[in-house]
DNA sequence: CGGATCATTGACCCAGGTCAAAGCGGGTGG
DNA sequence: CCACCCGCTTTGACCTGGGTCAATGATCCG
């Protein structure tokens, strides 16, 4: 039933097909706001893994929304510390600090090849007037996203390495398995070692001590990026409760 | 042309007298707006030094401004681990994420007396449908918050204990400035040692050793909290640019 | 005067950092 | 098919930034 793509086939996945909104995770739009945000998506764009999406510093006319594979955020200071900040996922905003106070506070890379729907950034205040239903899920998922730096605050703040490493890797796949990216046949998360210490704030070897002492525990298996073998164990050794599950907003 | 106060005088700051609008970091309203904000304030709220604001794990029906004092965020663990988030100053939004997301995820303490302007949470999506602006100004709000977070968060993970307090001091400092709680009469940030530590992730003894280095260094003076002597030489020992600049929203 | 709350200091210890050197595929050019 | 390189992981040896414990001051307050 599939229809046939234009020969631009500049969207392969038109918003009312989109591929993540059946997921049960996801609230419904009305069909007015999804007929908005359809004529609000500008196209989509494919990045290779590896590829820098957003640059600090940088003033992006667009804002973009994942829709399939995984990146991450992150900051450098001058000598070369990187600090990563968080993950990001298929339905998450991809740029939304930059459309709103002008220039990016952070870079964004992806951890796998990756499928974006792009907006435009001057469009958002169209939206935020014709559809305050939409503006007010924007603020839902910023304020979202402030609650997951916090608890990564608390974890890089106030818990062991141990800890920190179980709450991260139970973090992100929670994550991951939410939308849909971790399944039976894909059980790896696409990140290095290197990834893991530059988020935890620990060095790379440390890091991987930590992480052996948690395959010991038979809690993860690390071949080709990491797989998780028990989730609540993780969970529970970082003294984690688990994502929230209300439902939450696309787009 | 002051309207008398009524006996009850619940309100001793009506919006349209706000002592923090006329400072020059706030965006102005359009009347309207202003109109609409001062129906949305259901009154004062004056709370002590050391009480507590929001609890975590609470369904508060209330949101607030900060329209005088010192406040900070932060998160507890089960066994007692303190996590300070961010710090609060007049023009900031209290108990969003609670509004958005039904349960509070962290607590707000005040560190010094306060007075804060009570709105009603339910009355939220009224004010995104009939003031678009004011929705985007909270969604602008809470992207502050999260590039505060951001930084911290860089700030945890890479800086060292002496870069991490430099930029922890002049951070609050900035942004005390920003809205007039630091003059040449008051100078001090009523914080204790005890709060840099659970801010920065540090001993309550290291960060003592810690601050005793700034003040070795001229930068900072501690007495009965701590004073600011040199802003820009924490800012360069932090490797921080700096707050920007750029005017932001009130309410 | 007795108790609180904070700040300060010294002695000692350990979690985690640094340095250095191997492993271990996978790709690629010869 | 082999040699070599590259990106990533693993391990060992050693060192240090920051933690823990314990005690002492300094104010303030009732």
């Amino acid at each position: 039933m599939a229809k046939r793509q234009s020969e631009k086939a500049k969207q392969r996945f038109p918003c009312e097909k989109c591929p993540l909104r059946p997921l049960p995770i996801f609230r419904e739009l009305r069909a007015e706001e999804l007929a908005f945000v359809s004529r609000f998506k500008r196209g989509e764009l494919a990045v290779e893994k590896g590829a820098t999406v957003l640059l600090e510093g940088s003033h992006s006319a667009h804002l973009y929304t994942v829709l399939s594979g995984w990146a991450f955020r992150y900051k450098l200071m001058t000598d070369g510390r990187r600090q990563i900040l968080n993950y990001l996922v298929p339905g998450d905003l991809v740029g939304l600090q930059g459309s709103l106070m002008g220039e990016m506070q952070h870079s964004v890379e992806a951890l796998s090849p990756m499928l974006l729907c792009v907006f435009e950034r001057g469009q958002l205040e169209e939206l935020y007037r014709r559809h305050p239903g939409l503006g007010y899920d924007i603020t839902w998922i910023a304020s979202r996203e402030e609650q997951m730096l916090d608890e990564n605050l608390l974890s890089i703040g106030r818990r062991t390495a141990l800890e920190r490493a179980a709450y991260l890797l139970a973090f992100v796949a929670s994550r991951g398995q939410a939308v849909g990216l971790l399944s039976s046949d894909v059980r790896e998360i696409p990140i290095t070692q290197q990834h893991v210490a530059d988020t935890l704030g620990l060095s790379l070897v440390h890091t991987n001590k930590t992480i052996r002492k948690l395959a010991q525990r038979k809690l993860v298996e690390w071949r080709d990026g990491c797989r998780i073998l028990d989730l609540e164990g993780l969970m529970e050794l970082a003294g984690w409760e688990g994502l929230p599950t209300t439902p939450r907003p696309l787009l």
